[in-house]
DNA sequence: TCGCTATTGAACATATTGTACGATATAATT
DNA sequence: AATTATATCGTACAATATGTTCAATAGCGA
């Protein structure tokens, strides 16, 4: 990709981020945007067709980096799904939040994290699809497959936002206890 | 209230309800409301400070009329919650879902339901707090209790919005059964 | 009947959106 | 180095949405 459009291109993600730690998707403007990331009105309407095109883009680079590495080859990520033990998945990706990669945490923790959690609750669903057996036990044998996928995926999720709004007190490995014990 | 009030409010609330169930929430507009509800500019906003309010005020309305009912005396709902058994309250829950009470399904399989299921997981929570005993069993002794309450809400919730994502197809007592597997 | 209040319709300033275009700067190619 | 291609810029622009104001009207309760 061209230098000048990675520039723009991460110019506007930047500023995008660093508005939403501050105030609502709703209330943010192009106007804004454009003005923090330093760029032309042209240039973002370039970039992205809408301000929810924006989000979508926003999101898939940062969870595709995060759960897509399994796929792709990359070495970093690799070992999340290289054990059978869910335990190590859920551990993984905790100590991944923790470490706030990409400010991931900047985004989940926001007022408006509604828009970030239902993506990554997409994301996590097609991990648990494309590696069924992970989070497969006993109790999910009495269960359809689509609905043990949305409950576990689910309570995966709403741990995490339940870790937020309580300030995040909990360890990884006690918040993977605690995910453990309730999809047993 | 005065019944000119009562009226022009009421009229909002279902042109609001319409257009929610037609098109997304960030794309309805003050304008259309008024339209449809055939009230003046003015008369919107000497009711609803912004359209934000008008969602909030509306969920609000909804949601206390299927969940307060315990406390405020009605013999409606009542039956909800007078029973130690966590079936019949998610049975009745569920029932009201299917009768569409309301035009509660219109509002919770809209394509932003993201934003009822919000409120709605917020007053299933309070009825939790307020009833602890309905869902505590084994598992929950080894869990803080506020985890454990985001988690049944959770549960529930996101077991709604399963079911309606997937046509609405199994029984209010299939999805109990459901339900209290997956949290047992 | 009379006073109070909600509604109306229109006008209005302001803000936001998305597009257009010529000029400029930067990248890629030869 | 010269040239071509393209991303950006700045500005302007039409279209739309927001929220407010105000005088006139209609409906409410006493």
């Amino acid at each position: 990709m061209d230098r000048r459009q990675k520039k723009s291109r991460e110019a506007i993600f930047g500023a995008f981020t660093e508005l939403l730690s501050k105030k609502h998707y709703n209330q943010i403007t192009v106007g804004e945007i454009i003005e923090k990331a330093d760029v032309g009105r042209a240039t973002f309407y370039a970039h992205f067709e809408t301000k929810d095109f924006l989000l979508k883009e926003l999101c898939e680079e940062l969870f595709c980096h995060i759960f897509d590495s399994a796929e792709n080859g990359g070495e970093v990520h690799r070992h999340i799904f290289n054990c059978d033990a869910p335990s190590s998945a859920v551990l993984h990706l905790l100590e991944h939040f923790q470490k706030n990669d990409n400010h991931i945490l900047n985004l989940l923790a926001c007022e408006n994290n509604e828009l970030f959690l239902r993506y990554f609750k997409e994301n996590f669903k097609k991990l648990i699809e494309r590696n069924p057996k992970i989070f497969k036990n006993e109790k999910a044998v009495g269960l359809p497959d689509s609905y043990w996928i949305n409950y576990v995926s689910s309570t995966f999720v709403e741990m995490i936002r339940w870790w937020i709004d309580n300030g995040m007190e909990e360890s990884a490995s006690t918040l993977t206890e605690y995910f453990l014990l309730t999809i047993a």
